[in-house]
DNA sequence: CTGAAAGCGCTTACAG
DNA sequence: CTGAAAGCGCTTACAG
């Protein structure tokens, strides 16, 4: 292996000492007034020897490493694939690197993640929380680490967050349905105490409850790997004639039910999805969908946290809106 | 902020010296022959303390991170994506981090992703090389960088790599499309002179010569964002019967093509795709495709790595299977 | 069995 | 304008 370049083989070559060496490599020299020559010479000598800094030593010293850690459900999901690169893009504009983890939706994963991270004394966290985390949440509060929830929140608990108006998504997509004369609308969503989960399910309540139309919540247990089953079912049923999905993985996993049972869409169940997806786009007819803006999200996490890490302490929290992609899966055709 | 507990901290409190403290948190305490009581004392002291190590500290030491260096073409994409998640999970078994970048399939950022990752201290490289990083390949040999290829390789580099066996998979594909009848074979591939993309041509290449059919490989440029139009002029060909595609993000062009121009498959085209996606499970008719796997890459690429880092200096090669998933889109009707 | 001390490679007051 | 030296929080020969 060849010898790593050190700042003192630097200060060596070009006689000086190490601390002008440093101040040169991080742009002080005007501060620092150092002399004209000595940075020429400097600049010039780890150009020659292609010095490289350890950002290790220098993050133990300065105590911080230009690291934010970034932990989603799961990196293989699209949705958080989707995010997960808009925030690698936007981190890295700040200099930033990302460390990532998926915790499965498992509270026990997120809270052993969050802590690899901090001993890797990441600068600060976007966390996508799991059902349970609010206790982890409150205790990074607690310790003062610069920390922006993305994707949900936690009702009883002050954090900056980005996130969706869950509400209003599904609240605009079921009158949708209703306006485009669907009475019997079913909603699918998965059973959890998150807040995300549970404004997708009020929103199609409040839209229901506003014509007076009978709800319909149909419940999928998360970490259920097979989702063929009560699929089948909620999908049969002879009394649902719209269904509205609460995730991506939820309306992907409808659209293969629906297509196993040969139903015909929108005619004998209309539907809309959530989340973009190629899938959409081959379903026939093409699903309508509720889109969720995923650049303006993971920008403004990352804009957030870079806030959050330089101090300013006040709270940020960010709702953004859905679009509705209107398409011919919940149209009743005249 | 809670002040950090250090292990001097722990020190002081148990009344010992931190090369104590040290060993007994490292597991050591046997080898260095730590007292008992002192052991159990160092522990308790540790829990009540609720003791972090400082990775940062440790690795300054010590040297290593263990943090790998992930570097992807794109990590929105689903086929790096899976891998991506495949090789977080490997990783972790062995208490390794992963960082994570995306290359945007530019050797310029690739060799940038990868000097920021250096100056991290990251242990070892998983890389998946862009066209012209063969000269990044070298130099990260030439520094005995652990390093371990993904998904592609340079054949006159000698590097450890794990990556499908491509000519095989492509020569299969292309026979069973002249076992089900076609002569008029279209493929699709990206312009561009990574092993991988000629592998995968060849393979069509040499099933077309055995039977002595005329050949048709269509080029398509990399970076161009719109496919739409290179696409419709491919499909839209008189003169081909299938198609045969050479990476997941061309299938799915192609797929869009197909719908868009309303052909019918496989009577009017048949169509191989490539990766394994949702899309071609709801294309009518379902898509034949070839599948990478991915499990077996990730672990491998890990497992390799994991070698490399602990100073095993053999080349390991691995060249895996694809299984071909064979449904109606390349099936002549009768 | 245990402690004092050096050192990983930087940055940064401090002194001149 | 520049240098000598301390210190970030660990680990690890070395000495006893």
């Amino acid at each position: 292996m060849a010898k790593k370049v050190l700042i003192k083989d630097i200060a060596t070559v070009v006689g000086v000492s190490t601390a002008l060496v440093s101040y040169v490599m991080n742009g002080r020299e005007k501060e620092k007034r150092v002399g004209k020559e000595v940075v020429e010479k400097i600049r010039k000598a780890a150009k020659d020897l292609n010095y490289q800094p350890n950002q290790i030593a220098r993050s133990l010293r300065t105590g911080s490493t230009n690291t934010i850690g970034l932990v989603v459900a799961d990196i293989s999901n699209p949705f958080f694939s989707h995010l997960a690169r808009i925030i690698e893009d936007e981190a890295n504009k700040y200099q930033y690197a990302v460390i990532i983890g998926s915790s499965d939706e498992r509270n026990q994963k997120s809270q052993a993640l969050v802590e690899t991270l901090l001993n890797r004394q990441v600068d600060g966290l976007i966390l996508v929380p799991s059902e349970g985390d609010d206790v982890l949440v409150k205790s990074l509060i607690d310790r003062d680490i610069p920390l922006v929830l993305i994707d949900r929140n936690f009702e009883n608990i002050s954090c900056n967050f980005v996130m969706l108006n869950n509400y209003k998504a599904t609240f605009d997509a079921t009158m949708s349905l209703i306006d485009n004369g669907y009475r019997k609308i079913t909603m699918v969503a998965y059973r959890s105490s998150l807040e995300h989960m549970k404004s997708r399910i009020n929103g199609y309540l409040s839209a229901m409850g506003s014509v007076g139309y009978t709800v319909s919540v149909k419940l999928v247990e998360p970490h259920v790997s097979e989702l063929l089953h009560p699929m089948d079912e909620i999908i049969l049923n002879s009394d649902t004639e719209a269904v509205l999905f609460a995730t991506n993985t939820l309306s992907i996993a409808g659209l293969y039910a629906v297509s196993r049972n040969h139903l015909k869409v929108p005619e004998q169940l209309a539907i809309v999805g959530f989340d973009k997806s190629e899938v959409y786009d081959f379903f026939v007819p093409p699903v309508t969908y509720i889109e969720q803006p995923l650049a303006e999200m993971g920008q403004k996490a990352v804009q957030n946290l870079m806030e959050c890490i330089n101090g300013n302490n006040g709270l940020m929290q960010n709702s953004l809106d859905s679009q509705f992609v209107e398409r011919l899966s919940n149209k009743k055709l005249l």
